[in-house]
DNA sequence: ACGAGGATGCTCT
DNA sequence: GAGCATCCTCGTG
């Protein structure tokens, strides 16, 4: 199975989306184990997106783009990554689309581990239960070893990738609002699989209150 | 089971 | 100074 290509994530970004949800994520490593995990969860986040950290730099009346601070790199090569620091503590990855100078990207938010458990398991916490290693965005780069190191990298091959998959007969993609937003809560914007045990368990913004 | 609160750093006003 | 694309621990029932 090749890597997914820059071609796969020139596209629009909801396809993508939807598109890696059933994917492998793989983390190579050149001195031990590699770390192998299924996506099964991941938010849309795109340039007229009031949720999106770019969502201020780009006039959609005059076109023109202000190339100022981290959000800025949403804009760039699709398939480069785009690694966030939230609440000061936790890694997020995403990987950007749509051709470059559109602003987009994919968060990727839960997989469901298939190797290197026990590495993981290393990584975060002895006593952690399986279900625990990887079913949330920060969760997931830990036990992966994903930091600022990825950001602005091609995520086209090793050390960090993706192998296009697919979801089992049993399996239903389905849709909710984002998790942990107060703006574009209206956005249907997060897939994941129906009943999937590895979903991250957060409740959608649209739910809250 | 579930809710409240703290940690912690970057970006924008 | 406020606001986060989160996670963990420690209270209560």
């Amino acid at each position: 199975m090749d890597p997914c290509s820059t071609d796969f994530f020139t596209r629009d970004t909801l396809k993508v989306a939807q598109d890696l949800v059933g994917a492998r994520l793989v983390r190579a490593r050149s001195d031990a184990e590699s770390f192998v995990g299924r996506v099964v969860e991941t938010e849309v986040y795109t340039q007229d997106d009031p949720a999106f950290h770019g969502w201020n730099l780009y006039d959609a009346e005059t076109g023109t783009l202000r190339k100022e601070g981290r959000g800025a790199d949403l804009f760039s090569a699709p398939g480069l990554g785009y690694v966030y620091l939230c609440y000061g503590v936790h890694w997020l990855l995403n990987v950007v689309t749509e051709p470059e100078g559109t602003g987009g990207a994919v968060l990727i938010r839960a997989v469901e581990p298939l190797e290197g458990i026990e590495a993981m398991r290393a990584r975060r916490g002895p006593d952690r239960r399986d279900v625990e290693l990887t079913n949330g965005p920060g969760k997931l780069t830990e036990a992966f070893d994903v930091d600022d190191a990825f950001h602005q990298t091609e995520l086209t091959g090793p050390p960090l990738y993706f192998e296009a998959g697919g979801l089992l007969d049993d399996e239903t993609l389905t849709t909710s609002s984002r998790i942990g937003i107060s703006k574009g809560i209206e956005r249907p914007w997060r897939f994941f699989i129906e009943d999937h045990p590895f979903v991250s368990p957060a409740t959608p913004s649209a739910q809250n209150s």
